[in-house]
Parts: structure tokens; C-alpha cells; sequence
DNA sequence: ATCCAAAATCTAACCGTGTTAGGTAAACGG
DNA sequence: CCGTTTACCTAACACGGTTAGATTTTGGAT
């Protein structure tokens, strides 16, 4: 079966067959041959379309970012917006858990991401900041979300909070002071995110 | 040469060369032939030490782990220990920046790590927090240090300041105006970090 | 002392997965 | 209508993690 009388891939069909075979298998299983399967195609079409596996990563990683939401930057604005952004920024993370590997891998200077520091920048310099404080605070404020998007702090948590008070008594004092419902630890990541959060656009503009 | 007179492996030892390795060379250039050929050795024998490659990383990233010296939140203690030991968190992960997507596969649960938790959240304690808000400072923390090590945010900024006007204003008022030494772009992140880490400190305790 | 099981290394090879080479037929521009 | 390009295929390579099985030394039990 030699070209087909209609085009069966473009980078942007592989880039999102790979997403949702991301989405629900995670990174192991994201062969090129396993997506090639998804598309009715044989593992080697996929090479006309891409030049390697990582460029297909990138495109995915591409494909995702798009999902941040920039408009809080610009439509109230404000640092309650700046919150807002920042929290569909770490709530895209949070969606694909599978795909923190691949946004470690390697910084991605995309348009988009510059769109993204623009708007940011912006909005802080009207919410009051200089430019170069706007450029600190940016920078503290990107560090804390894509930490919190990557890490969930409370993943290294197993045992149920009292389990740890012979050995780490404070960490047991926190844990059980912090989640409410027992054995959940529901929210403290969100929790500890927002509490950084605020404190950092609290601290911008010195109280009024 | 079967089973030679003194031994010449360990888990360690294999730990060890691959950091070296990993160092120098980083992490494509991690081949366990290659870890072994520094060794002496041939790639199979390592297999008698270590469970697998992924095992090996495991044991790779305890090391760097081990690097993070908990000395500051009990010994000054006070915020500016917590802050001592921050920077001292962040700046292990900035000497080794191969390792960045090696952390970020999965959330280390080792025994090192819950005693750091643990010793943040008795200084936070110290400090003057309720175990419960100490357990979301200590997240929003964690957050920032680990977002800093693993992002650095100046990473996507290849250009020179003043070429991101036409298409992003903000960007290179902000960019111009935060780099003094120009083209440098010199200690943005560790600025931007320093300022984060400064205000989640300052909010814990409102004021005195 | 002697012997036997266990341990540490080797050689050889397997296997999966990314990737390339080269074929074939449909599409498209002239 | 013809030639070139395109988009797929089949076949196969290469490389890297891993396993099997042989070999020899160690070390403990007899």
C-alpha cells in the first residue's frame, strides 16, 4: 500500500495520536510503533512526518503548552488575574502527569512560552512593579509553578501521618495538623502552592 | 578472568563512576558498557550490583541527595538558616544540571528526604508557625527551590534584551532592566529565587 | 586440610526500539 | 500525457539494556 490516494499523517496527527497515547499509557509505552499502530500506519511513515522521536516529544510538549490559558494576564488582570494564570498554568501540568519527564527534558523556548513571559511581565509591571522588579518576580513566580507542577510535595508521603512520629515527630505534627480529612492529605500541594503564590504578589506591591 | 582475587564492584563504586560519568558527559553519554568500561570491567558484570539501569539512577540520585547539607535549620536555625538552606538545596542541583531529568522521573521517598522534611518543618516551627501552617510553607518551599533547580528561568532568553521589543515589549523592558553587566543576564535566577524564597519567609511571621 | 556452595567476573547472545534504505504507486505540475 | 515528487510500505541495521551459562576464586562447613 504505496501512498494512499489520501494523506493518512502530518506532524500535527502524530503529535496529538502521541498526546493521547501519552495520556493513557504513559511514557513507556510511547513507541514510535505503537502510535504508528494508532494511525493505521507502519512505524517507519511516521519519519516523513518527524525527523526523530524527540522532535515528536517536543511537538507533544508543544501541544500542551498550548493549553495555558494567557487570558487572566490581560482580561481582569490584576494580581488576582496573575493568580488565575498561574494556577491554569500548574492545573495543565497537573492533567498530564506523564509528561513531567518530557518538560524537564529540555527548556523550550517556544513563541508561546515568550507570549507567556510577555503577558506575565506585563501584567506586573501594571499591577505596580518596575521592570526590573517585574523580572525577579516573574522569575520566583514561573520557579514556584512549574516546581509545584513537577514535584507534589506531598507524593513522598506514604504512611499515614502518625506512622512517621517516632522517627520525623515534626513532619508527623505538620501532617496531621495539615489534613483535615484523615489519610487524605487532599490539599495541601494546592494549598502550599496558593499560600506561595500569594505571598509573593502580596510582597510585590509593599501592602497599599 | 572469572571472579577475580579482590573484588573490584560495589553498588557504590558503580554509583560512583556513573555521577563521574554522568558529570562530564551527561546523560546520553551514560551507557552501562561505558560505566564499565571506566571500571575495568565488562557491561554484564554490573548486573551483580545493580538490579537495573533505572535501579542505578536510583542509586545516582541518592548521592547527589546526599549533597544537601541539613546543617543550616538547626544550627543558626531561624528564618536564616531556612533560607541558608534553601540556597544550599538549590545550588546542589545547579552543580549537577544532568540531573535534572533524572529528579524529575519520580519523586524520591528516601530517608534522607523525610529527614529533610522533617528539619524544615521544625525550623519553620521554631520560627513561629503552627505545625499546620508550617506544612504549607514548606510545600510552597519545596516548590520554589525545586521549580529553581530544575527551570532556570533565563534559559529561554537567547537573545539580546533589546531584539524581543518589536513582538514582546514587556520582555525586554524587563530583561533590559534587570541584567546591569548587559548580555549577561547574569544573576536573574538566583535574584528571582532569592526574592521568592525572601517573601515566603517574611509572610510566615506578619511582621513584628 | 578438603570439599562444596556461593560469589564475581567473563563471553555470547537475545531482544526491543529508534532509525535508515530502497521499493512502489498515487498525486500533481507542466 | 509524462516525469517528478510524495507518502506509504517492507526489510533490515544498530545500538543499548538485559539474560544465560561458563569459569574461577573465595569462604565456610565438614
Amino acid at each position: 500500500m504505496p501512498r494512499p490516494s489520501q494523506t493518512l499523517l502530518s506532524r500535527a496527527i502524530i503529535a496529538r495520536a502521541a498526546l493521547d497515547l501519552l495520556d493513557e499509557q504513559g511514557l513507556e509505552a510511547l513507541k514510535m510503533r505503537t502510535i504508528a499502530d494508532r494511525l493505521g500506519v507502519k512505524g517507519a511513515s511516521l519519519y516523513h512526518h518527524v525527523r526523530s522521536k524527540d522532535d515528536l516529544l517536543d511537538a507533544v510538549a508543544e501541544l500542551i503548552n498550548d493549553e495555558i490559558d494567557l487570558g487572566p494576564l490581560s482580561d481582569p488582570g490584576g494580581p488576582a488575574g496573575i493568580a488565575a494564570y498561574a494556577h491554569g498554568y500548574r492545573g495543565v501540568y497537573l492533567r498530564y502527569p506523564h509528561m513531567i519527564p518530557l518538560v524537564a527534558r529540555h527548556r523550550v523556548s517556544s513563541v508561546k512560552a515568550l507570549r507567556g513571559y510577555d503577558a506575565l511581565l506585563a501584567a506586573l509591571v501594571r499591577a505596580g512593579s518596575t521592570p526590573a522588579a517585574a523580572a525577579e518576580a516573574a522569575a520566583a513566580i514561573d520557579n514556584l509553578v512549574l516546581g509545584s507542577a513537577l514535584e507534589t510535595f506531598t507524593a513522598g508521603f506514604t504512611r499515614q501521618p502518625a506512622d512517621y512520629r517516632p522517627d520525623f515527630p515534626a513532619l508527623a505534627a505538620a501532617l496531621t495538623a495539615a489534613d483535615e480529612a484523615p489519610g487524605a492529605l487532599a490539599g495541601l500541594d494546592t494549598r502550599g502552592f496558593d499560600l506561595g503564590l500569594r505571598l509573593i504578589l502580596a510582597g510585590l506591591t509593599p501592602s497599599a
